[in-house]
DNA sequence: CTGTTAGCGCCTTCAA
DNA sequence: TTGAAGGCGCTAACAG
């Protein structure tokens, strides 16, 4: 079946093409009731306007470029769901990009989004991306870009984040006064500024202790447990005296719970672990992990809104325009059941 | 900055445009040393085609629409994560589309893709859909679909499903041979083709068995764990002697944990729980979730292979080309630690 | 209030 | 092997 277009809804119509259209973008020089007897076949006919044309013309695409690291994962899970929510409201296609924790990949899905199929990005970027020279070109392009949790350095735009000195420093010090004398950090790459920022908060809480703090582990981005959970063994090995964990994300944390339980060191008598996590059931592991909960959804959204206002103002994304969200931290004991 | 287009190519090679374009797309009738000079050109003032002007041209958008119920579940990010995978293999854009389980959202999302903005559509239908006939569009504009686990009936299109028959009776008989007497069949809407076959194979092992199958509770599509819950714990109130549950999603299963810890059952010494489920964390959870695992990467993977098949040859979509793959049963048990 | 006209950037016959 | 020209479907400036 041949899809209707304008120029068959004008034959129908008797009308010149130009009228359909605007009768049908509602603008302000067409007759109401002309409005209406166009509306009224377009729905008859089924008709849809072509997305291509009228980019082309207008130079909007309608739709915005998610570019994540991945999405097994609940953290951006949540985030794809607040960003999609504010796509929706806004009438916009949500493009989505996987990186894979991967740079290359990263360069090339930004390079192909420059070339306009995007009205804006938002982005998280890669443990790997050692800079941020490749978003130059999104910059050079005018692509409006607003960063959520992993931001790129040297960038000037809007950067949703949450707390996370702070929250690394309370993460720390729950542990301390939980009785922990030695706590290792794990990250899983140290080019993130997120996780150095969770350092810095990590080791001002064990000064501020007056523990030492240097334990930290980088486990080099990897998506694989199994390897994760070795590196972790064998710092636990190398070092019998840690008796905390501090992870930054929940696949750190649950590597550390097969660590623990490979090596006979009980968790949390011996060792206990919190995490950076958004892992629903939490409450339901074995320990229950104490994690500390990013606003997840609420960050999608925010970066999504800040987005949005500068794609429909026509403007570029100023720095100013950043947020930080508070995570909170959730305690779960042992129900010794 | 200008975009570099075309036009501006060809100018600065001293070319037609037409010559550049071909050059671009590798015709056989332009010469080698003219490519190179032209790609050259092309790497070097950053051109990148125009998606909406060849969109336009060539009706190919390049792109295809992943629609799904929500993200925030296990399997739905792993499929994704498959999908993804095959659509940059093949130089394709994933747009995502969450339903939130509401067929009204479907019909809207389906009747704007039918527009042309995609090649293709990989789909899970929502709970909620009562038919398919909001799908018709789709087949009527040629647009090619396929359907992954929760499938549409009535549209004569190929279909990636996992083995629910067999896999709803391996888990009532795995629970049987645990020793309970009265199971529980929680699902969490009467419409999904999937939960029916399910029933059937929680009904025939039942009966294989020779007990009764009667305490099947249908959760309405929600996505509310608390109220979940409230129902599971009604169920187990009003029927004291459920000692087994299986649970068709994994958040009935986290719901059915709640629900017994609130009535101070034990799990799994009093209830035993088994669930459809991709949880990574299954296994941590106390106690441990015996789980039937679908292979959701391969899904996703598998369902966008015989799409972009279908879109690259320009040919419908058959229900021959249908495939149903193997879900697992990970069977878990306490440590007793 | 409505119609005519001119492209948006690209691909693709047709002609040279 | 390259160039010229038309048009994909839509929007917007300019007439009337």
């Amino acid at each position: 079946m041949q899809r209707t277009n304008l120029k068959k809804l004008a034959q129908e119509l008797n009308l010149s093409i130009s009228t359909v259209s605007r009768a049908l973008n509602d603008s302000y020089e067409i007759a109401a009731d002309t409005k209406e007897r166009v509306k009224q076949k377009a729905q008859e006919l089924g008709y849809e306007p072509n997305p291509y044309a009228s980019g082309l013309r207008s130079r909007k695409s309608k739709t915005i470029g998610l570019v994540i690291p991945e999405v097994a994962n609940n953290f951006f899970s949540l985030a794809i769901d607040g960003v999609e929510e504010i796509a929706r409201a806004n009438d916009y296609h949500v493009l989505i990009y996987l990186t894979h924790e991967s740079h290359e990949r990263e360069a090339t899905i930004i390079q192909h989004l420059a070339g306009g199929r995007v009205d804006g990005i938002l982005m998280s970027v890669a443990s790997e991306s050692p800079d941020a020279s490749h978003l130059a070109t999104l910059v050079e392009s005018n692509v409006p870009l607003v960063f959520f949790d992993r931001v790129g350095e040297g960038i000037a735009t809007a950067r949703v984040t949450t707390d996370d000195y702070a929250s690394g420093y309370r993460a720390t010090e729950h542990l301390v006064e939980q009785g922990c004398r030695r706590v290792a950090y794990l990250l899983i790459s140290d080019t993130l500024s997120i996780g150095q920022k969770r350092m810095e908060g990590y080791r001002a809480a064990l000064q501020a202790h007056g523990l030492p703090a240097d334990a930290a582990l980088i486990v080099p981005g990897t998506l694989d447990r199994d390897q994760n959970t070795r590196r972790i063994r064998e710092l636990l090995e190398q070092d019998p005296a840690i008796d905390g964990i501090f992870a930054s994300v929940e696949t750190l944390a649950i590597s550390s719970y097969e660590a623990c339980q490979q090596l006979g060191r009980r968790v949390p008598e011996e060792v206990k672990i919190i995490s950076f996590s958004n892992l629903a059931t939490a409450a339901y592991l074995n320990p229950p992990l104490t994690t500390i909960r990013q606003p997840a959804y609420e960050m999608g959204k925010k970066a999504a809104e800040i987005l949005f206002r500068a794609i429909s103002r026509n403007r570029p994304v100023l720095p100013t325009q950043s947020a930080e969200l508070q995570s909170t931290l959730v305690v779960r004991r042992s129900t010794g059941g």
